[in-house]
RNA sequence: GGGCCUGUAGCUCAAUGGUCAGAGCAGGGCGCUCAUAACGCCUUGGUUGGGGGUUCGAGUCCCUCCGGGCCUACCA
């Protein structure tokens, strides 16, 4: 038994999250947490919502609310929705939370005790209708290149061009359209990450077994033009954590916050924290999972992000674990995934386009988008959602082939031996064979999952479950039944224990449905099968099952062409 | 502009430089009748984006061209 730590990407707060954002982080996540809890290990799973910086309050204020409200509202709209798509987080924490606070300062005052922080005097544009800084992106105008009049301060949509905020033709506030804007000169800190560049590229290097998308997106930054540059880590905000050095005050810094960059990932080690606190637990049992001087030695900690969050999980955050000069755990695989497109174009939260994860729930159980989510994860390059793509997979890997494998053979045996396990017969050559092939692609299953091979790892699964249709249609145990009663009993028994051993091997995958196939079996007996000869006799004749309801329906052409229709249109 | 990723069957994807480039789906044929018109077996289908090179041997390595995507540091 192992200790693993997972930690998903946190989501923004500004919004529900959309199936991209889903496959992306949280769903493949949760399958590796839920794999490593049943192979017997110890897991720890945090996620968080990630709650600070300029678009949570723009959001708040367009949704007329305080945004300390806003925020735990949505956060508990983003807790509900990530329960009933069966994510398993040991702890879903808040960014904002006092726990954060005084680890994101505790952090700041020991890389400023280190030499590794900087105060940079800058100019930036303020917006005095708005009374705030904008961030470049926030200015709008005409671009001094193309003539495009909705260029933003960082670049021109257009025609690509990188802009400076004051290379604009009459600039505008993104947010209200004032032009009264003015430059003001603003000091923040500054993360010296070009000083720690060394360490951090050797570290890197030595992450020779990690995804060529995260290594490669590392190494750019590392390397690209004068190479690895300063990162300032806070901002001129209202909301967020009051930039201190520890507990005491930050002379100059009064009124700033930390950059939501900087806060957001010390909340993986907070929220751990925030997760203890609930269970009423010492601060031990969490700084042993954290702490590599008090108990985290032994822990193999991994994180999963799309893409977009990789540069700030390889360099910004371990710049600043290694900066402590504090013995924090630092992740030892990061696994990243491409971006998931829908119907050839992108998800997009802010267009609406794409459907989200409380529509998807409200048309389809969960266990439907997390097969073919992750069966279709975007590991390789993009991957595409298109509504008949997914019916197609949908109806064919779990309606037809595992839920009509279910349905058979309990159909048949309630038929003829009523709905108890039969007793009689021994194993022949067929089921030798079966064992033997169950244990190979179990043994190539496992294995794929070990090593976060999720494309691989859903092939293998539904390869075993056609394995029990080839041995049904094999063993045909309707044939038998009429010559060979006491075979055709031993056959069913093994078909019911297949369906067991099915639920316990794809719960990772579609747990509902594997609870639904335990509960119809009438067990609770979750054991990995070590050995497969003895995990198909866990149900001894004579125990009582029920048949299930359908476990999958199929989808209709008909309700295919309906969400076609309706999502193709603009959220809100 | 620069960098990275990617291009393999109609579709989605595999293949440490080494048998005849493989699966699933879709298509075709046969079988079965327990089952959600389900399942099983067989089968059609490829100049691995184009061109050049290295090698005994290239989907894989190098060069070049073409297409798609992403990143480029103040959105997060």
């Amino acid at each position: 038994m192992a200790r693993h730590l997972i930690t998903s990407a946190i989501p923004y707060i500004n919004g529900i999250k959309h199936l991209g954002n889903l496959v992306g982080s949280q769903l493949p996540a949760d399958l590796y947490a839920r794999y490593l809890r049943q192979r017997g290990h110890e897991v720890m799973f945090i996620c968080a919502t990630d709650e600070h910086g300029t678009p949570a309050e723009l959001a708040a204020a367009k949704a007329g609310k305080p945004i300390a409200v806003y925020c735990a509202q949505m956060h508990d709209v983003q807790a509900e929705i990530a329960r009933n798509f069966g994510l398993s987080f040991d702890h879903f924490g808040r960014s904002s939370s006092e726990r954060n606070h005084v680890l994101t300062q505790h952090f700041a005052g020991q890389l400023d005790a280190n030499g590794w922080i900087t105060e940079v005097e800058e100019k930036q544009v303020y917006s005095i209708d708005d009374g705030r800084f904008l961030p470049d992106r926030y200015i709008e105008g005409t671009c001094p290149n193309c003539g495009y009049d909705k260029a933003r301060g960082d670049q021109c949509e257009n025609c690509t061009k990188q802009l400076d905020p004051t290379d604009l033709i009459e600039p505008r506030s993104a947010i209200s359209g004032s032009t009264n804007l003015e430059v003001r000169a603003t000091k923040h800190l500054y993360l010296r990450q070009r000083a720690l560049r060394d360490r951090i590229a050797a570290w890197i290097d030595s992450k020779t077994d990690w995804p060529i998308l995260t290594t490669s997106i590392a190494r750019k930054w590392l390397n690209d033009g004068d190479g690895l540059q300063d990162r300032g880590i806070t901002r001129d905000l209202d909301w967020g954590i009051p930039v201190k050095k520890g507990d005491k005050p930050w002379p100059g810094m009064e009124g700033k916050v930390f950059y939501v960059w900087f806060d957001a990932p010390i909340e993986y080690i907070a929220a751990t924290a925030e997760g203890a606190d609930k269970a009423g637990l010492p601060d031990s049992a969490w700084r042993r999972w954290w702490r590599l001087d008090e108990g985290a030695e032994d822990v193999t900690y991994t994180q999963f992000m799309g893409k977009d969050n990789v540069p700030f999980h390889t360099l910004s955050f371990p710049a600043t674990i290694l900066g402590s000069g504090e013995p924090w755990k630092l992740v030892d695989y990061i696994k990243s995934f491409n971006y998931l497109t829908y119907d050839g174009g992108q998800f997009s939260t802010s267009q609406g386009r794409g459907v989200f994860m409380d529509q998807a729930l409200s048309i389809l159980p969960a266990d439907y988008w997390r097969w073919w989510l992750l069966s279709h994860a975007p590991e390789s390059g993009d991957s595409e959602f298109t509504w008949e793509n997914f019916q197609q997979s949908v109806n064919k890997d779990l309606a037809d082939v595992l839920g009509n494998f279910v349905s058979r053979i309990t159909k048949f045996c309630r038929s003829k031996f009523g709905e108890t396990i039969p007793q009689g017969g021994s194993y022949g050559a067929e089921e030798e064979a079966l064992v033997e092939a169950l244990t190979t692609r179990i043994r190539a299953y496992e294995a794929f999952m070990d090593h976060v091979e999720i494309r691989k790892s859903a092939a293998e699964l539904r390869a075993i479950w056609v394995l029990g249709n080839e041995y049904l249609q094999a063993a045909a145990p309707w044939s038998t039944f009429k010559t060979d009663p006491d075979k055709a009993a031993m056959q069913v028994r093994l078909g019911l224990n297949l369906i067991r051993l099915y639920a316990v091997l794809s719960a990772p995958f579609i747990p509902f449905a594997a609870d639904a196939m335990l509960d119809a079996m009438r067990t609770q007996d979750r054991a990995w099968p070590q050995d497969v000869r003895t995990a198909l006799a866990a149900l001894p004749p004579g125990h009582g099952f029920t048949v299930p309801e359908v476990l999958f329906a199929k989808i209709s052409d008909e309700s295919r062409d309906e969400w076609q229709q309706r999502f193709q249109g603009i959220r809100d």
